[in-house]
DNA sequence: CGAGAATAGTTTTTT
DNA sequence: ACTATTCTCG
């Protein structure tokens, strides 16, 4: 192996690797091989200066990255990258305080409630502080909330800030929302970092383990952190300050979580000896697109200047075209994408589906995409929407795990206490959680208190059941108690099984009327994905499980999928990059979307976001746009987005040449006062004038990280006859991506089996199966499923 | 108490 | 358009 592990960094680069022993903040853009950097920087650390793994924390924005960090260094240099601790500030944090948040009173059993729960909770908190919850819409107080802790405000730090009625009236509910809570032994994603925070702050020996510990201490997207994650950065580095903060500041767009740009622009004045290197080569993107890109960042005011320049040519034109309304913008991009991936290619170059990425700023706008890609059959990947745990059935089942390892979470028991039917109504349980009040204890507690097994004397008296409300409270705790036993002695994946049985859960589904099955599979499914855990010892399987249900997203399980498209939120696409990549929706009220429109610094976040897009693409770049758009059943009429107004025409192509008809795309100006659609052409379905091919794959894949063919790429026979089947038999008879009637594919429980149909579901598809050895039919979504193809008719 | 109908609010982005 | 909550009746 070579000596010089840093020989592939350019010298800003190797600079920046080298610095190890002060603060340093890396600016850097765009496509400047930011990745890359703190990954040798971190080889470097363990390989030449001989720095244990075990002392090195990096802290990434999302788990996929931590995934692919470590995948990474695992490749670059021989050592055990499990010993890194990589992750998630939310998994960090998670982490220490499930070892030491005794320390400051978190019971170690924790549970963490997602933004259902927490609404949940801040609704009762409400009525039990009597505001109107129709008067004042809770998630305004969640906000709240969410951002004082983000702030490190604990209740009792809100209250004494308080200066107007609505304040007050939050502090109110702040304060017991906390208790119930505590009472639930249940944190949120804030008190992650709100109470790591207080434990680092206020427990000098806890504080000293983690210091002494971890002797470097790195943070990627750092200009996405908030107040509570940049103090306990501080407080981690206070003895060594070996921080190390990787960050753009241009690409800063998440301030609506609460993210505080000012952390970067003043990285400099908190730490004075801090080294600031600027990262401004460019090896992503054409020439073109970073002008593009510099001209479209350049009017906002918050920000450092920085100059990017590539050795990449210039390139060909930015693309701007408008289409009638959703639907043709959706086309248009789809035609294009045939020309892109067509034999003969575009200007030489053929694509593959998997380099080219569809972006857009609402999940909404991705169903438009969606049923042309069926109509075209271009297969394609959706990143987000419909989240697999936020399944009703899924987070029912969850519920019950958390009760399992937990009892006093008053979410979860309200969630399933009568799920299915038990006879346990509203009255009952407003009754059960006004005892649980007087008493200071939780809802699980309070039934003990009544049930006149184990009662001490007096207590009965206060039993304000019924008979049979008692009897049904009780019967639910001993559930309980009896799976929390038999959980002892079995593994997570039959726990599951026999809380579904047990609890009646699965019958009830079985019985349901509608989507019975479809839900008891997907509960199989999360059996699947809990058999991760199966051989750990229970009690930390059910922890850790539950944990990474709640700390893990969509964009972690994003696969690079060679032979479909990717669909995906401008906010996800952050830090990734395709050869192509379409933005869609370029419309004043979309990007810049409506909440943000007379706020210009929010504006100038929503420019951002717009930055962050353009430099995803590498090769080629379409700014796409609709006159008309869809909105909760009404259209209206859009201005093209303000942000194209600020794009150079130079660098914009004019006129569409390849097609000879009437045209649509027009020079991006808002002072154009927009003309009417010419007639026909929106109503006319002209045929996409291209050929679907692509048994083959170009081999011109220009990707740079390697996609694993071990797994579930299937042969794309999917691009069929060119034209555009109609709606309906697209929906019914042919396979979401890759997928059709008739593949034989392999399952990891169910093993193999034939499909034998595939329809759209909600952002997902459904595939019903057949599968061998007795498994019998099963309907799957393919989004989670973990399918393979293994032949094909 | 529970099931089904009516109604209100929702969706900008997500750890 | 779609879900979640509230209302009404058995």
């Amino acid at each position: 192996m070579n000596s010089d592990i840093l020989a592939g960094l350019n010298p800003r680069q190797r600079e920046a690797a080298e610095t190890i022993d002060r603060p340093l903040l890396i600016i850097a853009g765009p496509g400047s091989g930011k990745t890359r950097l703190i990954t040798y920087r971190i080889a470097y650390l363990v390989r030449t200066v001989g720095v244990s793994p075990h002392r090195i924390a990096a802290v990434t924005f999302t788990n996929k990255a931590a995934h692919e960090m470590k995948n990474r260094l695992a490749s670059l240099v021989r050592f055990d990258a499990n010993a890194l601790t990589v992750g998630t500030f939310h998994g960090f944090c998670a982490k220490i305080l499930r070892i030491d948040g005794e320390s400051i009173g978190l019971d170690p059993n924790y549970v963490i409630y997602d933004d259902a729960d927490q609404l949940d909770l801040i609704k009762r908190s409400m009525r039990e502080t009597e505001i109107d919850p129709k008067r004042y819409p809770p998630r305004g107080f969640l906000s709240a909330i969410s951002s004082a802790k983000s702030l490190l405000l604990d209740a009792a730090g809100y209250a004494l800030g308080t200066t107007t009625y609505y304040e007050e009236l939050i502090s109110r509910v702040y304060e017991r929302y906390d208790q119930l809570m505590a009472q639930s032994a249940a944190v949120d994603f804030d008190d992650l970092l709100l109470k790591a925070h207080q434990m680092l702050d206020g427990q000098p020996d806890v504080a000293r383990k983690y210091q002494e510990r971890y002797v470097h201490f790195m943070i990627d997207e750092f200009q996405d952190t908030n107040t509570a994650q940049y103090a306990i950065s501080r407080l981690m580095t206070q003895g060594h300050r070996n921080l190390c903060v990787v960050g753009d500041p241009d690409q800063s767009i998440y301030s609506w979580r609460n993210a505080d740009i000012r952390n970067i622009l003043s990285f400099g004045d908190d730490f004075p000896d801090a080294k600031v290197i600027a990262l401004e080569q460019n090896y992503r993107s054409t020439q073109t697109i970073l002008d593009a890109a510099g001209k479209l960042i350049s009017p906002n005011s918050q920000r450092v200047e920085k100059e990017l320049f590539t050795d990449n040519g210039k390139g060909v034109p930015i693309v701007v075209e408008e289409g009638y309304d959703e639907e043709e913008e959706a086309r248009k991009v789809l035609v294009e994408i045939g020309a892109l991936t067509a034999p003969a290619g575009k200007d030489g170059k053929r694509y593959a589906l998997g380099d080219i990425a569809v972006m857009y700023r609402v999940n909404a706008q991705s169903r438009a995409l969606e049923e042309g890609c069926l109509r075209y059959g271009i297969p394609y990947q959706i990143v987000g929407g419909q989240k697999f745990y936020q399944r009703q059935e899924v987070k029912d089942v969850v519920a019950y795990l958390r009760l399992i390892a937990n009892s006093d979470d008053d979410v979860g028991l309200n969630r399933v206490i009568n799920q299915p039917a038990r006879g346990i109504g509203r009255r009952t349980l407003d009754e059960l959680a006004r005892l649980a009040r007087d008493l200071d204890i939780s809802m699980f507690e309070a039934i003990s208190r009544i049930s006149p097994s184990d009662s001490q004397a007096g207590i009965m008296a206060t039993n304000p059941f019924t008979t049979r409300a008692t009897k049904a409270l009780t019967d639910f705790r001993d559930l309980i108690l009896a799976l929390r036993e038999r959980s002892k002695e079995i593994n997570l994946v039959d726990l599951i099984d026999e809380v579904m049985e047990r609890s009646g859960y699965a019958r009830f589904l079985r019985e349901s009327t509608d989507r019975g099955e479809d839900r008891l599979d997907n509960v199989t499914e999360f059996k699947s994905a809990a058999s991760d855990y199966v051989n750990l010892e229970m009690r930390e399987a059910l922890t850790a499980f539950l944990e990474s249900v709640s700390l893990v997203s969509d964009i972690d399980s994003m696969e690079e999928k060679p032979e479909t498209i990717t669909l995906i939120t401008l906010h996800q696409a952050k830090g990734l990059e395709f050869p192509v990549v379409f933005i869609v929706g370029m419309e004043d009220g979309l990007l810049p979307h409506q909440r943000s429109i007379d706020d210009p610094s929010a504006v100038e976040e929503e420019r951002r976001l717009c930055y962050v897009g353009v430099t995803r693409a590498k090769e080629r770049l379409y700014l796409m746009r609709a006159f008309r758009r869809g909105f909760r059943g009404g259209m209206g009429p859009n201005a093209p987005s303000r942000f194209l107004s600020d794009i150079p025409r130079s660098l914009i192509k004019q006129a569409e040449d390849s097609e000879p008809a009437e045209k649509t795309t027009t020079r991006p100006s808002r002072s154009t006062p927009r003309r009417r659609e010419q007639d026909g052409q929106s109503a006319g379905r002209r045929r996409p004038g291209f050929e679907f091919t692509s048994k083959t794959k170009t081999p011109s894949d220009s990707r740079s990280r390697e996609s694993k063919p071990d797994r579930g790429v299937p042969p794309n026979k999917a691009q069929g006859p060119p034209r555009p089947r109609p709606k309906r038999a697209a929906a019914s008879s042919r396979g979401g991506p890759g997928f059709s009637t008739g593949d034989k594919v392999r399952h990891g429980t169910f093993g193999e089996g034939i499909i034998l149909s595939c329809e759209p579901s909600g952002s997902d598809y459904q595939v019903t199966v057949a599968f061998k050895e007795g498994h019998g039919v099963k309907r799957l979504l393919l989004g989670f499923a973990k399918l393979e193809i293994v032949g094909q008719e």
